[in-house]
DNA sequence: TTAAGTGCAAATATTTTGCTGTCAC
DNA sequence: GTGACAGCAAAATATTTGCACTTAA
């Protein structure tokens, strides 16, 4: 029986303190912009945002934070096919893991959830023996609109 | 219905003359390089290998090739989890798309073909009216020897 | 012939690191 | 009090670009 994939949802902040990692002003800053993000953010992105909450917030710490969180799989890391560049998207990892779609003409960036994606992940660690930790299954091509 | 995903299997070189994209010297040791590996090769070890051949190649002209390759389809772009730094990783498509595991302790890349996979492909493309260009199956994890 | 391709060097983009001072617990 | 964390600046890594010269078709 594989384990779960995903983290329980959960503010952030509250994971930090179960896990006793030590929260700090920087952290709590950068976590709360994780936290109410309606899209995905990339380094540089989540830096600004956060400096909005905390001035002092350095570049190096978002990207110490994100080391974090990415080793205690509170979030995913995504490329978005490099829409917009060569660097990383970041997003709160919750209860299901989607698909990420993204147009190469719009640039719209779209979810799906789908049975059949969990379905190949049980083939894959039974199949080949494989103990998934994160996985991540990104798809470029035309959406709707795009493809008329 | 739809397109099929993958290309033709055929040597790169016939594929490029078939396209009417001029050919090089350089162009040429950099495609022998793609056509003839045996794992996946980063942009670092591409233009060793493809100077090994044409000692002229340069950085950019296997950049800019691989730009090209991937404009055209031909190649795929991995990150196989970012297991050795941040850059990317290349493949030679073939006829059938596969997922990549990447083991998180040894290293090891895996592949693994699976028609619960195309027929995922299929319901995005279906259910989502999106029309796929490419995808990237990238798993993270323990392989079986690690997680014994 | 000439548009496309190349090397070279420099620029850009992204991420990481060393160090010294600060703060959470 | 002390070990973990911070900012800052600089380095490291990865990729792209401008330009003048070269070459494939």
């Amino acid at each position: 029986m594989p384990l779960p994939q995903t983290e329980m949802p959960g503010r952030l902040q509250a994971l930090f303190s179960e896990r006793g990692i030590r929260m700090t002003q920087q952290r709590r800053a950068i976590l709360q912009v994780m936290e109410t993000a309606t899209k995905h953010l990339d380094a540089a992105h989540l830096l600004r945002k956060a400096k909005r909450l905390d001035p002092s917030v350095d570049r190096s710490t978002v990207y110490r934070t994100l080391q974090l969180l990415k080793r205690h799989g509170l979030i995913d890391e995504l490329d978005l096919m490099h829409i917009h560049g060569e660097g990383h998207y970041y997003e709160r990892k919750l209860n299901r893991d989607h698909i990420h779609m993204a147009c190469l003409r719009c640039g719209k960036i779209m979810e799906f959830v789908s049975d059949i994606f969990d379905k190949l992940k049980g083939q894959v660690e039974k199949d080949c023996r494989f103990r998934i930790v994160v996985s991540r299954l990104e798809i470029g091509g035309y959406c709707a609109s795009c493809s008329k």
